[in-house]
DNA sequence: TGACTTTCGATTATCGATAATCTATACTTG
DNA sequence: CAAGTATAGATTATCGATAATCGAAAGTCA
């Protein structure tokens, strides 16, 4: 842990990525590099930084000397999502039968949290646990690779979206992942990677269904 | 094209880019960059963007204060990353199935190229026409998303490396593909998809048995 | 008027210099 | 001599200023 991370680029980073998670900055808005730097009153080479790596995690857009703004999401990039998405986690559920050796007490933990969200009406906690189950999934796989590009897919900031976009009932929500949890629970490689890859899939179905805009 | 890109980051880029793949820096070597910013007599500032690109590629590693090295691909991430490649190219060619419609002249091409390649002995030339094989199912699947993901595993230098490891004979890498051009001819989506899953996993396979090192 | 050119303000890309930090070596001190 | 501490050289991170480029608005000419 660094309690100030000395790197100002990365602090600007972090900030200006949570503006754009908190849609403090929307789609299309621009990101000018000088008035950035004079709110934080740095130079504009940390901003320019800081922009360049969202910019490689796909979350502004820039041009040569035309400059910087968040990038949107678009309806086809999110439907396009998830068979990319539910692939990978076949992947991983597959491994992580393997590695979890029956031990799911974390996947339940989660499950219960998503339960208990839903019974709060807080969908936004809901959320957080249910990317937080496929992430332990992810992480069980223990396949490096796979656990950078799936993070690359930023599930976090994109299931948000989705979820909101598709209206999924809160119950419904958490109730999908039971049966992957049990697949995982026995071992069972082969079964927990189809289920979850039908799982997401389904989940996709959901959100082309869902979001009419 | 531009003969000379404007932007001096992205020259520096490629330059750098083409003698880490051309194995002209080896894995570890140091990156300095005012010694690169001296040799191409401009300042820190477009070196330093270009070697933060390549970071975000995954081509080299960086850490606060202590400078930017050649990353080496280990053998355990090569190891990793054929089953995620076995699944996007899944998924890749199912949709490509739909997409190709039956007219796979371009892919023929490259295996007939692979072919040529292989009597020639030139090894270097058949990795390009494999992976511009592999290239073409992914871009035919017109999935965007999937078409990052899958650059992003930097398969045309990764290939290379394998197929050096491996120590596999020309004509045998040649006729891995055949049948999953034959599926695609017939418009199997299913078919395609399983069968170019295992020729990958194959393949990876081939790897791990090969790679004594 | 309407197509082309010029000018101007805003912004990005690059520069040259300085501050901050790292690593290794020399130097204490017991 | 060993363990820790200062110092020096090299390199990265940041700064402040300048050059290059863009887009829009004003100006020119047929």
């Amino acid at each position: 842990m660094s309690l100030n991370r000395a790197v100002l680029s990365d602090q600007v980073k972090e900030i200006l990525l949570k503006r754009i998670l908190d849609g403090e900055y929307s789609p299309g808005d621009r990101l000018v590099e000088m008035h950035i730097a004079q709110e934080f009153e740095i130079s504009q080479a940390p901003v320019r930084e800081a922009l360049r790596e969202l910019e490689a995690l796909g979350f502004v857009e820039s041009e040569p000397y035309r400059g910087t703004r968040v990038r949107a999401v678009t309806k086809s990039e999110l439907t396009e999502i998830y068979p990319v998405r539910a692939a990978l986690e076949e992947v991983a559920a597959r491994a992580a039968a393997v590695h979890l050796a029956g031990n799911v007490e974390a996947l339940e933990a989660e499950l219960e949290a998503m339960h208990a969200a839903a019974e709060k009406g807080d969908l936004y906690e809901e959320v957080q646990h249910d990317v937080e189950f496929h992430r332990l999934i992810v992480e069980a796989s223990g396949n490096r690779v796979l656990q950078d590009m799936w993070r690359s897919l930023r599930i976090e900031a994109r299931t948000l979206i989705s979820v909101l976009k598709a209206h999924i009932g809160g119950y419904e929500l958490a109730e999908l992942h039971r049966p992957v949890l049990e697949a995982l629970a026995e071992g069972d490689a082969e079964k927990a990677g189809l289920l979850l890859r039908n799982h997401v899939e389904y989940f996709g179905e959901l959100i082309m269904k869902g979001d009419s805009a």
